[in-house]
DNA sequence: CCTCACGTGTCATCGAAATGTCATCGTCGC
DNA sequence: GCGACGATGACATTTCGATGACACGTGAGG
């Protein structure tokens, strides 16, 4: 799951990164919508995370253009008290969000993660595939009954995995999606990742590597 | 992403390429459905826009065929309303959508971008030739329904061959999609992947060379 | 403030699988 | 039967994933 914050205030971009990181989120910022606009262009996210009032402009302005384009990244706005009163004017539609300043960040985290569920339109809270059930809300991923504690690295790339069962994903899709963009494409770290993965779910073949292509997951029927 | 646009009356089609440029689209146009099939032949598109009644015929028809071959591309028709009628036909499916004339431009920009997008989220076509199934999702090919585990590049060029099922495809063609920019085409690596293809299908007959000319997918009517 | 545990990323190495090269053989069309 | 071209098997090379060791940063707790 990446989700992007777009905050002028740096503290708070930074608070809110942070809080969201770990809840096991890729995460990247920007302070303006000029650098968002650019970032959502070259990566996609499962979530926006906007401040209302940015140095350039209102962001509701700004996603409602972008939403007649037919875009349909959830967003979520953040409100200063005084400008509460215009929400009204509908922004929260398309299963949009808002948070009022000041606001917690665990209470933000929790609004993000459930607009990146309901993002997956009916996806099921908990992910199933062969004998591994992974709750998107607990964070909990259990094989065969057992219960394992996986880092939020793990869990965020089999969370992808799962939900593109028996397709094969690429380095860079995981990449994308379960890091920010500071990750270096070239690096083995999803091979790192995947290597740890196996092995706590005890499972190596459940994750099959197709040689140039990626990984997918496999029943073990085979 | 890229779009393609086919419509016999150049005010329309110039308005329409000129909405969906303004949406950041790549896109090319074709006055009739010929021109179009040697662009899509040539280039691949993300979507297309067809008019439905063009010069040549019915474009219902022409898509009909090529999803048959396994094409999956989503399609919108431009539809007049007195052709309205018959849309029950039932070209609305596999991700399709119509849309009835006289329309708002962007209108047809927020659907050509929902189609872009749902292409990217559903699922990954599977071609079929006779008794042979590629899902290119999956990465698995199947003959008379037994998995077989092809290398990439037997993939790439069985891919190829059933996407051209029929035709005959030079050596040429085949380096210049199935390999990089690196490869001698003064080697015989087309043969020997042929070859071992070949083998793993249990059906040397199907992938039938064409003396001077390249290699052809036949059904093997024998 | 120090230390320790943990998450995460980097690197070097190993080995298997994939791919490419080559020499030789077979066969098709004239 | 001849010659060109494709088929084939053996072998060489390259590529890529797996893996273990290690490095760095961070946060909790003493």
């Amino acid at each position: 799951m990446r989700v992007l914050v777009v905050e002028d205030d740096e503290d708070l971009r930074i608070a809110v990164s942070a809080g969201l990181r770990s809840a096991a989120l890729a995460v990247d910022s920007a302070g303006d919508i000029a650098t968002a606009d650019e970032a959502l262009f070259v990566n996609s996210y499962d979530c926006v995370v906007f401040d209302r009032m940015l140095p350039d402009g209102d962001s509701v302005g700004y996603v409602r253009t972008r939403r007649r384009e037919g875009w349909a990244v959830p967003v979520l706005f953040l409100t200063a008290r005084d400008t509460l009163a215009d929400r009204v004017e509908g922004f929260e539609h398309g299963g949009d969000d808002y948070l009022v300043k000041p606001f917690a960040v665990a209470e933000l985290t929790a609004r993000v993660l459930s607009l990146c569920r309901r993002a997956g339109t009916g996806r099921p809270p908990v992910l199933r595939y062969d004998d591994v059930e992974l709750d998107t809300g607990r964070r909990e991923v259990r094989r065969a009954g057992v219960l394992l504690t996986l880092t939020a690295k793990e869990f965020s790339v089999l969370e992808y995995l799962i939900s593109r069962a028996e397709q094969v994903v690429s380095r860079t899709d995981l990449i994308e999606h379960c890091w920010d963009s500071a990750a270096d494409p070239m690096s083995n770290v999803v091979d790192v990742t995947i290597k740890r993965l196996r092995t706590k779910l005890r499972r190596p073949e459940l994750v099959h590597a197709v040689r140039g292509q990626g990984y997918r997951l496999v029943r073990t029927a085979e």
